[in-house]
DNA sequence: CGGGGTGTTGACGCATGTCAAGTATGGTGG
DNA sequence: CCACCATACTTGACATGCGTCAACACCCCG
């Protein structure tokens, strides 16, 4: 009895963007400006919204499927995964979120979301009302164009997910997966040395690549075995990339990865 | 000898708009209209770009990935597919497109599309150049709103698909894709009293459905002794379409077709 | 007529799922 | 500091959906 945490999204301990870490504007210039130009007027318009933050604990449901929301929101700390569920109750997680994603940008032009966000492992969220930003996408066109851009490439990546899921067997389909991993997650200084925390259960996995658990995880001590990726609790190590990328498949050609370098 | 077609996209044959069939400007209108508002203004913006029409047979390539293309198309008529390939030359459709359908939007903002276009069966594409279509979303907000929902809406249909892919089974698979068609289908005028025209072969579903092409024949007999669907040729029915949608776990709401209804 | 693209069928194998039990692990309260 | 519980991970035996291979039949179109 009492309420359940699934009832409620975003019922976590409120603050507001008075903290020390970055914030809303902050992480969401720095990921736009990976892709976009963003002149000083639109970033002092991004500094000017007011933001939330939001403390989340593991397996918290933070946006909910269909349900319209007044909010946009962008992960500051930990991981997320977007999911459907299925009426037999099996999910399919349709992208893993990390620090300075945002995780529900197609709602501000849809309805409502078509895809539930929910936290692996404790995390932290920041977002701003919708109309705010959606004001200031209006007002700046280039705001708009970098929202429009983070939307194009977050449909990429649902589409090398269709190639991962649709067309490689598992071992090829968790290589490709922390390939990615590892690379979003250098973009944003959080892949050090190799070397990355994880937090997403076998289960999260099984989710996000269309497996069973327990194949997941046989798949992973063949990958471990082969000195490809070393999975241990909520610490995950990529000894060599390069052949990580190999087992893979990869190209990182549509993550729109920071050209410059 | 002689140039293959694959080394040249669009290389049918061309006209421009004078024909009496609609043009791009008129479907890209009716498109965009079923989501978003369009004023006379924007609509006379879209009436005045300078169109080309080109004619496509069968397994013509229209766009290819990675290669930037300088024109923005549309399907006018018949059936194409979007698809990324793998080095062992598997193939996954990530998305069907008939009448009416932009093929490659997210080239606007992006620099390459992430996945190239080819038609199945003999198709007609209606193209205006990428600059010209840029500059009017620049000058009025309006449809770049409109054209921004309508890569979002596309986006969802990746997202549905990748549950479909990783979820379902063979049968529940192949029944979405079908429910998912004749809504499509219908809401361009194209499906007609539980029948449509549809010349993608079996090799096509099971590009699309990450299936093998063997095992798409036998589950669309099942279908087709289940009185479900019938699939004969270049043409399909639909007998009793909620036994369908029922077979395919199938809810419209990610086709954010006309709200009217 | 001929031939490429198709659809169909059967025999067989394997990647992956399912079921079930057992072992860590880690946070929490006594 | 320990007992406890939920969550996570691991393992083995077994089942099966789907893939593969290899023919063969079909058609439309040229």
């Amino acid at each position: 009895m009492g309420r359940r945490d699934e009832d409620a999204p975003l019922t976590g301990r409120s603050a507001d963007g008075g903290s020390s870490r970055p914030g809303w504007a902050e992480l969401a210039i720095r990921r736009l400006a990976t892709h976009s130009p963003l002149g000083s007027a639109e970033r002092a318009a991004f500094a000017a919204l007011a933001a939330q933050h939001h403390d989340v604990t593991a397996r918290d449901l933070i946006v909910r499927e269909g349900e319209p929301t007044p909010r946009c929101c962008l992960l500051v700390e930990g991981f997320a995964g977007r999911h459907k569920l299925l009426a037999d109750g099996s999910r399919q997680v349709v992208s893993l979120h990390v620090a300075g994603d945002f995780l529900d940008l197609p709602a501000l032009l849809l309805d409502a979301p078509d895809a539930s966000v929910s936290s692996f492992g404790p995390a932290r969220v920041a977002s701003v009302a919708r109309d705010d930003l959606a004001d200031i996408a209006e007002s700046y066109p280039e705001i708009a164009r970098a929202l429009w851009r983070e939307t194009l490439i977050d449909a990429a990546n649902a589409r090398e997910w269709l190639l991962n899921i649709g067309q490689r067997d598992a071992y090829a389909r968790l290589a490709h997966l922390f390939c990615e991993m590892a690379l979003r997650l250098e973009a944003v200084g959080l892949f050090d040395g190799g070397a990355f925390a994880f937090p997403v259960p076998q289960q999260g996995l099984a989710d996000a690549t269309g497996l069973s658990p327990v194949h997941v995880n046989r798949v992973l001590q063949r990958l471990r075995a082969d000195g490809l990726l070393h999975l241990r609790g909520n610490h995950a190590e990529i000894p060599d990339r390069r052949a990580l990328a190999a087992a893979g498949g990869f190209d990182p050609a549509y993550l729109h990865l920071d050209r410059r370098r």
